[in-house]
DNA sequence: ACCCAGGGTCATA
DNA sequence: TATGACCATGGG
């Protein structure tokens, strides 16, 4: 990126200051998040609230009854968010290996990420996703909201997720941001992405952010 | 009718 | 390592 380019904290900075995020990840549990996450994958939130308001009332939001749930059940259940043969086989093995919840917690943030990743249907992604919220660790989430604001806000921002990972970390850790923080940077990322989709694209809205440079 | 959404897998080069 | 086809549904 250029030297001119705002640093984290004042992208950070400035968000907050015009951005409401709500209270971003609505959840009751950890495996509700875990589910959440899995169901979020490509489609709009308001497809998976569907499907949590039908596994709640099946009572499926429950690790050991998801885990020995029949494939064929799940996907009439969940629907309404997309891709239902992928993610109710995804569903399944992500509450197998929630039930070894007690040893994840007790893993390095590194290797947390890399076990969430062994489940087939977890990508990068979903496991920050399951990660920063889930399991309250400090991860910055690159997804391509993330990605076409770092873009617009003058960044060189790689085209896949692990790219931008890898490449701009050191910028996001220079920022020594806390795990609300991160939480909170992530939900009002996609939040202004939503309102700057709406306004005609980031080139439109980026400026009426009114970022400090060096700040 | 068309485009997108809080991605991931698999095949291919 | 990196690109492209494919997956499924609901809303604007």
């Amino acid at each position: 990126m250029t030297s001119a380019a705002p640093s984290a904290r004042a992208l950070f900075d400035a968000l907050c200051r015009r951005i409401d995020a709500g209270q971003w990840w609505p959840a009751d549990t950890r495996f509700e998040i875990v589910v959440g996450a899995v169901l979020t994958q490509n489609v709009a939130w308001r497809n998976v609230e569907y499907s949590l308001a039908n596994l709640r009332e099946a009572g499926l939001l429950e690790a050991q009854k998801l885990a020995t749930t029949a494939s064929a059940d799940l996907q009439r259940l969940i629907r309404p968010s997309g891709f239902m043969r992928a993610k109710s086989e995804t569903l399944i093995r992500a509450a197998r290996w929630f039930l070894d919840d007690a040893s994840h917690t007790r893993l390095p943030t590194d290797e947390l990420r890399a076990s969430l990743i062994d489940v087939k249907g977890i990508g990068p992604e979903t496991a920050d996703d399951i990660v920063l919220y889930g399991y309250e660790r400090p991860v910055f989430i690159w997804d391509l909201y993330a990605r076409r604001f770092l873009s617009a806000a003058g960044w060189a921002v790689p085209r896949s997720y692990e790219a931008a990972r890898r490449t701009l970390q050191p910028l996001i850790d220079e920022g020594d941001f806390t795990t609300p923080e991160l939480a909170h940077f992530h939900g009002l990322i996609v939040e202004a992405g939503k309102k700057a989709r709406s306004c005609g694209g980031w080139e439109a809205f980026y400026p009426t952010l009114e970022v400090s440079q060096r700040g």
